[in-house]
DNA sequence: GATCGCTTGGAAAGCGCTTTCCAGGTGTTT
DNA sequence: AAACACCTGGAAAGCGCTTTCCAAGCGATC
C-alpha cells in the first residue's frame, strides 16, 4: 500500500521554475517575469498576462525569495532583535511590528539574545549576511562602551550595504529611534506616589548597565529630588529582569528600608515577582501597608491581584512605529519618534497608612 | 542620476563579495569559498586559508546568505507560524523554539497569523517562498475541512520542494508533531478537582473550531463521564481564547450553573479573565465558593492571586523538540514526539464549600 | 508612402555563490 | 626510476531571477 506520505504529485509543483512556467505559456523568461514579480511600469499585453498567469498557477509556481533578492540586490526581510520573545514586554513589541510588517507585505526574521551580551553583535551580523532590508533593534542598550562601539561599526557596515535600523528605546543619537518615555515615565511614577501622599518611596531598580533601567531610574530620582523627598538615593535595590529578581530585591529593599510607604519598580514582571515577595516573605498588605507602582504595563498587569497601577507604555504602537520608521526613505537627519507614557493607577498604590 | 546599482562604493566594507575576497587574498574565488564556506570536506592548505582569513578580515567580508542559498539550493533558515507572539503560549514556545535554532544557527523567521483564518496559508506559502528549510506550525490545527485541505496542499508542496514541517500539537496523522497532551491534561484536571470533592464540574471552553480546544475538552468530558458526573455535558461554556472571552464565559457559566463547585478553564489567558469575573462580576470567592484550574501554565499563572492551578504544558521543551525533530532526516514514517501534562495544584483550587 | 515614436516581447548579461571537473605537484610503491 | 595515487588549487558552469538593451510591429504624421 502506498504511503500517504509518498503520494505522488504532479511532476510540476517540485521546484518550478520561472523558465517553465514561461515555456509553458509559450513566452520568454523575461515576460514571465515581468507578469509575476514586474515593477509595475511595465507592461505586458492582456493575453500574454493571462496565459503566464495561467500557467503559473497550473504549475504551482512558488517565486523563488532568494534569488530574487539576489538579482535586485534586495530582499523583503526585515529583522527584529530582542532580548527575549517569552518577555511580554517583547512579546508586545513584536506583535505590532508584525502586525505593520504584514500590511507592508515584508517578512520579519526574529532573533532572541537570551540577554547574553555578544549575540545581539551575532545576530546583527546575521541578518546582515541574510540581507535583510532593515533591522528593528528592540532590546535594550547598555552603558559598555566596548560592546557599544562594536555594535555601532556593525550598524555602520549595515547601512552602508544599504540596510536601515531603527531602534526601540534609545540608544544612540545618530540612529533611527522609537524612543520610549523612560525618564518621564520615572518622573510621572514618583509624582503620582506622592500625590497620594506617600514621602518614603523606594525603587526596585533592574540591571544598572541597561540603559533602559538608567534612564527610568534617572527620571524617578530626578523627581524624588525635584520633591525633596528624602534619603531617595539609597533606598534602592537592584535585580534581574525577571520575577525572581524583583521579588528579591523587593524583599532587600523593604528590609532594609522598612519605613518605605510605597515603592517603584521598573518593570512589571519584576512588580509580579515584587508584590508575591512583599506579601509571602514579608507578610506587607498591598496597598494598606505599601503601594508597589510598575512599568511598562505587560497585558497580565491588570490581572495581578492587586491589579497593578504602573506607567503605560504604547508597546505595540512602538513595534509599528519602528517598522513605520524603516519604510521611509533614510533622511539627512536621524528620525525619531517620541511615544508617551502614561500613569495607571489601579488596585496596587493607595494612600499611605496614617 | 547614476544607476544605483552601478554606485560606487568605498572599496572596503559595502558589498564585498567573496570574489573581491579571493582577489585580495591572491586566490581563486574556489579557494576562497572553501575556506570560508567549506563543507569541511575539502581542505585547503595552511598558508592560503590563512591568507584567506586576513583578506576577509581586512575587508569585512559578510557573506551572502541569499546568493548561498540559490547557489546551493537550502538555506538555513525556519520559519515559526504562531498566531499570537503577544500570548504567552506562544510566546513560550518561540522562545524554546529560538535556543534550539541558535544551537544549531539556524535563523528563525516569523510569522503571526492573529488567528486570521487564510493567513496560515499565506505565510506558509511566504516562507516556501524563501525557501525555508523547514517551518514549525504552532497554532493550533482547525476542524474547517476546506481550510485544512488547503494547507494540507500547500504542506505536500512545501515538502516536494525538499522542505520539512512541522506542528506542535496535532493536525494530521501524516505530519511530524510534537504532540501536547491535550487529551490527556483535560483528564488530569477532571480527576484532579473531584479527588479535592468536586462533583460540579463546569468548563470554560474556546473557540470550537480549534483542534487543540476539542482535544481538551474531549478529554475532560471523557474523565467527566467516566467518573459519571452528572450534567456534564451542558455545563460548558465557549469563549474567545483571551482574557476578555474567558472573563465573559465564567460569568455565563456560573450564572447558567450556580451550584458548579469547580470550573476548568482551557487555557490560562482565558483562566485569567475567568479569575476577575467570578471575583468582580460575580462576587464568588476562588477557591473558597469555587475552584479554579486553568490549562498550559504560562508564566504568569503563578502570579495571579489566588495562584492559578493549571495543567502545565511544557511549552518550551515542545518549542525545543520541534526544532530538534526537523533536524532529523525525514522518515518512511511521521516522526513523533509525546510531552506529558501535568497537573500543578496552586491556591485557585480547594475542596468545594460545605 | 516613408518616417517617426510608441508599445510590447525577447536575448542576454549579470547578481554572489557552490561545486564539479581538471591539472599540476607531491609523496609512495614496486 | 617509472608508475601510481593523492592532495590542493583553479576554471567554469550553473542556481533562478531581474533588467537592460534591442528589435519588431503598428498607428499616426507629414
Amino acid at each position: 500500500m502506498a504511503n500517504p506520505r509518498s503520494r505522488t504529485r504532479p511532476a510540476h509543483s517540485a521546484g518550478v521554475t520561472l523558465q517553465q512556467v514561461a515555456q509553458h505559456a509559450g513566452v520568454s523568461l523575461a515576460t514571465a517575469s515581468r507578469v509575476l514579480h514586474g515593477s509595475g511600469s511595465r507592461t505586458v499585453g492582456e493575453e500574454l498576462r493571462r496565459r503566464v498567469e495561467a500557467a503559473a498557477e497550473e504549475l504551482r509556481y512558488v517565486s523563488n525569495a532568494p534569488a530574487q533578492a539576489l538579482a535586485r540586490a534586495t530582499s523583503s526581510v526585515v529583522g527584529l532583535i530582542v532580548h527575549d520573545v517569552a518577555d511580554p514586554y517583547f512579546g508586545a513589541i513584536a506583535a505590532g511590528a508584525m502586525r505593520a510588517a504584514r500590511e507592508q507585505r515584508l517578512m520579519v526574521m526574529i532573533a532572541a539574545t537570551f540577554r547574553e551580551p555578544g549575540l545581539e553583535l551575532a545576530y546583527l551580523r546575521g541578518l546582515r549576511a541574510q540581507r535583510a532590508r532593515a533591522v528593528i533593534l528592540a532590546g535594550s542598550g547598555t552603558v559598555d562602551a566596548e560592546a557599544t562601539a562594536q555594535l555601532a561599526e556593525e550598524i555602520a557596515g549595515f547601512e552602508a550595504d544599504g540596510g536601515r535600523v531603527v531602534c526601540v528605546g534609545e540608544r544612540g543619537p545618530d540612529l533611527d529611534t522609537v524612543a520610549m518615555a523612560n525618564r518621564t515615565g520615572g518622573g510621572l511614577a514618583v509624582r503620582g506616589l506622592w500625590e497620594l501622599g506617600h514621602r518614603r518611596i523606594g525603587v526596585v531598580s533592574g540591571p544598572p548597565e541597561l540603559l533602559t533601567v538608567r534612564h527610568r531610574l534617572d527620571g524617578a530620582r530626578r523627581a524624588l529630588r525635584g520633591l525633596g523627598v528624602p534619603a531617595a538615593e539609597d533606598a534602592i535595590e537592584a535585580g534581574d529582569f525577571t520575577r525572581e529578581g524583583g521579588r528579591a530585591a523587593a524583599v532587600r529593599l523593604l528590609r532594609a528600608h522598612p519605613d518605605l510607604t510605597a515603592v517603584l519598580v521598573l518593570n512589571d514582571v519584576m512588580a509580579a515577582g515584587a508584590l508575591g515577595g512583599l506579601r509571602d516573605d514579608l507578610g506587607l498588605a498591598v496597598p494598606d501597608q505599601v503601594s508597589v507602582v510598575g512599568y511598562d504595563d505587560v497585558p497580565f498587569a491588570a490581572d495581578l491581584r492587586p491589579a497593578l497601577s504602573t506607567v503605560r507604555l504604547p508597546l505595540e504602537a512602538a513595534g509599528a512605529a519602528a517598522v513605520g520608521l524603516l519604510l521611509e526613505p533614510r533622511g539627512d537627519e536621524p528620525r525619531r519618534v517620541d511615544l508617551p507614557a502614561e500613569l495607571v493607577l489601579r488596585a496596587s498604590t493607595a494612600a499611605p497608612p496614617d
